[in-house]
DNA sequence: CCCCGATATTAGCCTTGACTAATCCTCAAG
DNA sequence: CTTGAGGATTAGTCAAGGCTAATATCGGGG
């Protein structure tokens, strides 16, 4: 089953357009990170895939035919796809490259925190590796990005750690903010605004879970907020033992 | 004449690709980037930029003419093409970003000079306007890059310098380095080795034309060469007045 | 048991940019 | 005047990735 096209066709045989040392194209990067991310637990369903993408099913379905032909991924009931080891290599290579130059972008440049995710969504294609280790080098190796998520090391390792959401804490816990997930400007905004931000110190003052309806001290101030987002930011319990 | 087609097609039009900022793809923006260089007094032919650009002659045939459409270029007798004010502009916003990545490669991450050319020739095609910015700001808006050659600034104005290729001085003349044209790493590190790099002085001690071969001193030590690439080596007399 | 609805897949196209092979000009030398 | 050598151009392809429209296919309700 499967085609199994030779892909090396008659004449001409262009390489794929700079992606800077890894062979694959970014359309190829941008399936494999968006893999990382959706297929962590179970495969990622073919709709899944398409709506992170931006892109429609149909392109999903091909591409990880073609994927899965390069042995980058494993096909799955009904079409879900997860990484095989060599595509999960590839996938924390690209995020390393995310995470240091969004790290770059905003402790050198002094970009703004929040701003910083699509100018390093375009530049991890195209980055060599040479520059890379160079940037990595400037910034003294740093370990998080911006966002406090760990930067995978050049094999890939990335440390594991145990946070939870911020939903999750019942009233009382005190906690730290080790990391804010990106993919919304607007509530990323707002977090920062509200000083949520990767260190801060938190107590959370009530959670009605039944309501929704939580009351959090940050940094000297209240926070009163719906949980819509606060699944984001993803704490460390700190003072009274883990739960 | 020619083709006149609409290029908007059916369903879908999806974006060229993360251009950064310009709607040019980046094909265009290499075309109009060696027309740049290659069409400075006279139109440039079409096998020249096929050599140039690495490409084959009916390649550049068909870019010029959709080149042409889009008002970036304008042909003339022979297929040879020249750039429009607006192409113009377009090629020095390319040529600034070039030049403002090389000079970060170089004086902040300590890459060598020499090699960093490839790494801008990917990344200026990449880089938002934002992370441009960002750029000159961290390296206090420099005027001139590595090696030598003025930045354009934001709007696409270049300071024009009176400089001459190394062989043109007479004997005696003395002179600063001011600009090293690349386009072929050996010759390049071969001066640097030599001491030819921007800022440096040199007096020419002796120069003959028909046998091709100079002397020169710099940096306190005697060169001996043929003018072989020296003509790449740009200087501004000093001392003497100017021819 | 049949049909619906959600998913996945197949078929067939499109656009970009490059390629080769085959012409077509144009000019200069015999 | 003819021929030939260089360009330049036309014609026809290719590969990557995407898209839409039209099918499958699977899992439940009624």
């Amino acid at each position: 089953m499967m085609r199994t096209r030779t892909m090396s066709g008659g004449g001409a045989g262009r390489e794929s357009g700079s992606t800077a040392g890894l062979a694959l194209s970014r359309s190829r990067q941008d399936y494999l990170k968006a893999l990382l991310q959706l297929a962590d637990r179970s495969p990622a369903p073919v709709t899944a895939l398409a709506r992170h993408l931006g892109v429609s099913a149909p392109s999903v379905t091909h591409m990880l035919a073609r994927l899965a032909d390069e042995r980058l991924v494993s096909l799955h009931h009904r079409g879900a796809a997860r990484l095989t080891p060599e595509g999960s290599r590839q996938a924390l290579r690209i995020v390393r490259r995310h995470r240091i130059l969004e790290t770059f972008l905003v402790r050198a440049l002094g970009l703004d925190w929040s701003d910083v995710h699509e100018d390093a969504e375009v530049l991890e294609h195209h980055v060599s590796e040479r520059v890379l280790d160079a940037l990595d080098r400037f910034m003294k190796h740093p370990t998080e990005d911006p966002h406090g998520h760990p930067i995978p090391d050049a094999r890939g390792r990335v440390a594991r750690r145990a946070l939870a959401p911020i939903g999750e804490l019942p009233a009382g816990a005190r906690a730290v903010v080790r990391e804010i997930r990106d993919r919304d400007r607007a509530r990323m905004t707002r977090w920062k605004q509200a000083g949520l931000v990767p260190g801060a110190q938190l107590v959370i003052r009530a959670a009605n879970r039944d309501d929704d309806v939580y009351e959090i001290e940050v940094a000297g101030r209240r926070l009163v907020t719906g949980s819509e987002g606060l699944d984001g930011v993803l704490v460390q319990r700190v003072g009274r033992r883990a739960t």
